[in-house]
DNA sequence: ACCTGAACACCGTTCAAGT
DNA sequence: ACCTGAACACCGTTCAAGT
């Protein structure tokens, strides 16, 4: 049976939830539907425009109809995190249409072109961070408990300072801030993001 | 003439800053210094830790005694763009050390914990897509034609949407936003960054 | 329409060996 | 200490050819 498009947006979702960004390579996903590298370019035309079809995944994960501008980030930040190097997927490829952006047209639609934008933007930063970081201290602990005999735990945490996770907490806060500024200064153009 | 680590870190930005991101490989740094690649490994355990060198080099050139949180991240927003893909390459390493860089601490002294995140992640996040998105326009000045997508309507701008530069001053009113949520609530600890 | 097979010009990293 | 040369196991992409 042939693959189609979306089969092969399918299997490189699920190489890089299970490898990672640096193991999802064109080889690797041609290998996950028992097909030749070659032959992916018959339903793409490059890696790029395949990354751009996963994000695109990714972010259709997200409920935009919600009115709340805190649970939309926030659900753009689970959407991100559920899938291994999500966030830089996804923002690499939302900054191209940076004006053009669902999310962000949805979110200047509920706070404003400027709110909005900085609400996105703030997302993409902060859990970018999260993931990188998480990913960082799951390797350390990995090396932690590696070398089989010897050390046992009680090891002090080599290597990362955060505590296991602040950074849900974290972003929540500055959202606060930033929806508090919002509050304060109100924008004076409130429905279309700026072209 | 033998080279030194400080030799290929200024070699890796060379190459960086003339080629980006996806040409600064280690063979290529390599030919930079009229080298073989596996000569770099004499300095340098492995790119990920050149990439490091090279992030630190990069930040160590925005001044940190300044007393203004809205000087530091546009000195900040200005570094990363002085290099090409030098916002992609900082943001991913100081996610590493979210609880102690040198930035977040500096920022956190000046608005407390939770804004000098906010402003720090505001600004990796705002950085790294004008810079994606000034490359991007760059690339579609010479090659304009795109095979279909169709996703967002509205926006009639074959290519691009953004004008110009909107996106310096969508920087800072993003950055007066935050602001503004901190004055109108001030946080609680003001010296220390959360560890 | 969808795929194979082979090729091209690349990668990061290791390692014995030179000076 | 710093480097060479050769090797290993990979990349993305193209293209003629098969069905």
């Amino acid at each position: 049976m042939r693959n189609t498009r979306a089969d092969v947006v399918a299997a490189a979702l699920r190489v890089l939830a299970g490898q990672g960004l640096e193991s999802c390579s064109m080889r690797r996903v041609a290998a996950e539907l028992d097909v030749q590298p070659s032959a992916l370019y018959h339903h793409v035309p490059n890696k790029q425009s395949l990354l751009a079809l996963m994000a695109d995944e990714i972010v259709r994960r997200v409920r935009l109809a919600s009115t709340d501008p805190r649970a939309l980030c926030t659900e753009l930040r689970a959407a991100m995190l559920a899938v291994r190097d999500g966030a830089d997927v996804v923002a690499t490829v939302e900054a191209f249409r940076l004006g053009s952006s669902a999310v962000e047209h949805r979110l200047a639609e509920l706070v404003g072109a400027d709110g909005g934008r900085t609400l996105l933007l703030y997302t993409f930063g902060h859990t970018q961070s999260t993931q990188t970081h998480r990913q960082a201290a799951e390797f350390g602990a990995l090396l932690d408990s590696e070398p089989g005999e010897g050390s046992e735990p009680g090891t002090a945490n080599a290597g990362m300072g955060e505590q296991p996770d602040d950074l849900d907490a974290s972003f929540a806060r500055g959202l606060d801030i930033i929806l508090a500024g919002l509050a304060a200064a109100p924008p004076r153009e409130r429905i279309l993001p700026r072209v």
